[in-house]
Order: C-alpha cells, then structure tokens, then sequence
DNA sequence: GTGGTCTAGACCACC
DNA sequence: GTGGTCTAGACCACG
C-alpha cells in the first residue's frame, strides 16, 4: 500500500497515516498477516520524517490492530470492518454511479464531502 | 447556526469551526448578507474559547467569504457552492437512501466514510 | 534581521512585524529562501508575546510571501518590490540628503512625516 | 478640512483623525482660531460613527491644540510644527521632485514609504 | 528546537 | 454588546 499525505488538510500527518491503514483495512486491501511498507519506504514515498511513521505505526500497535516483529517488519494483527466483503461491491458501485451523477449536475468534491457529512450528521451517526 | 465541535477528530477546533460554515454555505444554509453567530454565543454553545472562535472567523474573511462589522456582528460575504439548489435534493434524497442501505449491510459510518473516501481518490478527485 | 516595536504608535504590534518584514522584502534585506528569525527569538529580542509573533508569520504566509516548514523555521517565498536595486541606491542617497536639509531646516521627525504623506496625498498615491 | 479614513491601514479611526489634524498643523492648513469641521459633518464625510469623532476632538483638547467652546464648535488653540514656513516651501518641492523621479524609476507607494521608513530608521529618527 | 493549537483573562475600538 | 488585540502559559506535531 502507498500512503499520500496531504498537507493542506489541517489533520496530522501521523493520523492521516492511522486512517490510511485503518482505511485499507476497512476496504479489505490489508489483512491479518499481510506487512505494512517498511519506515523507510514510507518516508521516501510520502516525504514525512521517520518519527512522524513511528508514531503511527505505535498508535497502530496500541489499538491492537498490527504488531512489531524485531528485525521483520509491522505485520496487520486484526481484521476491521463491520461489512460483509460480497454486499460491499455493489454498495461501492451504486457510490461511484451516485458520485457520477452529482458530478454530472455540477457538483465539486468539496460539494459533495458537504453533502455527505451532512446526511451522516442528519442521521446521527456523526456528532 | 450552530456549531458541533468534535475533540476527538484531531482536526484544530477552529478548522472544524470553518469548515462548518463552508459546509453551511454550500449547503444553501447560508446566504450573502446573512450575520453568523456572536463570538460570545458560539463560546457558550459550543465550549471552545472565544479566540478559537475569532480565529475561525478571522480565517474566513481573509478567504473572503465573510466580512466583519465592528460593533455590528460577521457577515457572509459570497456565497459557495457550485450546485444548483434543485438538484440538490434529489442527490441528497438518493444518497440518504444509499446510506440507509449500506446501514442495513452492516455498515458502521466509519465504513462509509472509508468507502466514500475510496470512491472520490478513485475517482481522482482526491489527492 | 532585527525587529521593533513601537508601543506608542498605535498600530497593533503584529501588523508592525508584517510591515517591517514587507519593507525588508522591498529594500532587498531579505529574498526567497532566506529564514525569518525563529519565532522564539524575536520574542527575546522584541520583547512581544509569541503569538503576536505567530499571528504576524501566519499572516505573511496567507498573503504567499513566506512558507513555515514544521520544525525548520519560516521562509521567505516570494520577492516584493517592484523597484531595480540599482536604482534604489542613488534614490536612497537623495532621500538621504533631502532629510538631512530638512533636518538643518528645524523639521522634526513629524513634520518630515506629515510632508511625506501630503506630498503622496497630493500625487494620489494616498487614498 | 476634510477627513479620510483608511479602514485597511489597521490604524484606529480616532486615531486616524487625531493625526490628521495634527499634520494640517504642521502643513500650516490650519492655525489657531481656525474652528475643526462639526462633528456631523465629519461623520457624514468621512462615514465613523460620532463618538469615534469626539473621542478624536477629546484626544486633541487633551493634549492642548484645540479647544471645544459650548454651543460653538472646537477651535484650534495651538500651534504645532517647528519649521519656518518660508523654508517648507522650497523643501516641499524637492520632495516631491524625488517621489515624481522615483516613480518614474518603477518604486510604487509602498516602495517610496518603505524608502522613507527605512532612511529615519537608520538617522535615529525612528525608534 | 521548530512552528502550531488552545485556554483564560484583561483591555481596547467601535456601534 | 460587537469584534479585535495582547499576554502568559501549557501542550502538541514535526524534524
């Protein structure tokens, strides 16, 4: 996995790194046993410091999610996500098509990050 | 308005702050020549200080969007969003279904946040 | 370079700081790439509080002329001026002169400012 | 005389008045005897609100230049300026000699101040 | 050690 | 009562 840092963003990027794991996890792109990129491929890929991967990679360990192997690398330890991976392609299908449409009637990302807050906040599931 | 302020999301509170009010406005929620709360209202609604506050507004009028009055309040300034309004609901309508959907799949909202998220970078319209 | 503050002026002390570090830009003291003087330094040697400091670099840095990099310090990013250093060297020695006479004259400080302003005033340079 | 406010220049507005008295003062446009514009018109000219006029005429009685009779206006009590009026004349000319040959060099007005600002600083001039 | 965030509280300028 | 300035000091993110 390739971790893309985005420095405009407000958020720090040690957890950009967690939510990208996190996320890849969520997706199905990680799983239990797979390796995360090394420290040093991270930093040369996403031009971060090395402390700064550390510590997510500890924020990581410590929710229990990967695990530290001396001398072999960041291993994922635990699955994440609630979903069931054969109801969630056409979920991601019905997305991308409903994304199509609302670019298609002028709408920009930032349009459509408002929108989609604010039905998860309508709903109650953001507070 | 008002606004919600999350201590846990990592992001600056006076972030969230602004980035409520864009959300506001490209939601329609907010018009040119609207007043935004009082400072001192925002502090007792929402628990951040009142330079928090400022800082949040501050930021907005340097972006243009919003225009102080001393002694008389903020203002909004220009509007934001490039969508049209009655297309608007329709979009939202059917997202609100997509989510109720993914819902009832067993999807928790972190999940659809991870999914929205890799449709849009997919997409390309996230860096 | 080095900053002052002058308590008596009435002019909020971080717009001082923006002011002198856009005059050093136009005088040719400072130029892209050059480090401001770190936030902790100017606190010492100006005798102002370290957000007054901060607020006065975030300002210069949304108005693009400098670049804070995390745990390096603050660039310089753009140039300023519209003025050919050559001839600013000859200008500066008239100028130099003019003052000196006035000086001889019995003009005070203030008188030489008040004619400055009225003459710029005049010309329209001044709205 | 006729006011002009500079809501961008961060300068308060009474103070903004305050000087431009006293430059009149010192430029000879205004003598003892002569009486200050009326408070109304100061506020429709120049658009501040009233009590920001009479906190500018108080600030200038207090100081000694003016002196406000009942019913009757405020008047100039003081004179200001330590140059011989004959002798400003000819020095005024050479200034404005310099700012019209400066313009024509390509300095706009931020350069010609930062011009000036910079010689008084390196006189003593300006602390 | 660098810049950045936040708090608490005093005081100011303006309407 | 509105926004704005400044201080003092704690803590965080990053290199």
């Amino acid at each position: 996995m390739e971790f893309r840092i985005d420095r405009t963003s407000g958020l720090p990027a040690y957890l950009q790194l967690v939510r990208q794991v996190r996320e890849a996890l969520r997706m199905g792109w990680l799983s239990p046993g797979d390796r995360l990129p090394p420290v040093r491929e991270v930093v040369t890929t996403s031009g971060v410091n090395a402390n700064t991967v550390l510590k997510a990679y500890r924020e990581l360990e410590m929710s229990g999610l990967v695990e530290a192997r001396q001398g072999s690398g960041t291993y994922v330890k635990a699955a994440l996500g609630s979903a069931d991976p054969e109801v969630m392609g056409p979920l991601r299908t019905r997305l991308a098509e409903w994304v199509h449409d609302a670019r298609a009637a002028g709408l920009d990302t930032e349009d459509v990050e408002a929108l989609v807050r604010s039905v998860l906040v309508d709903e109650g599931g953001i507070g």
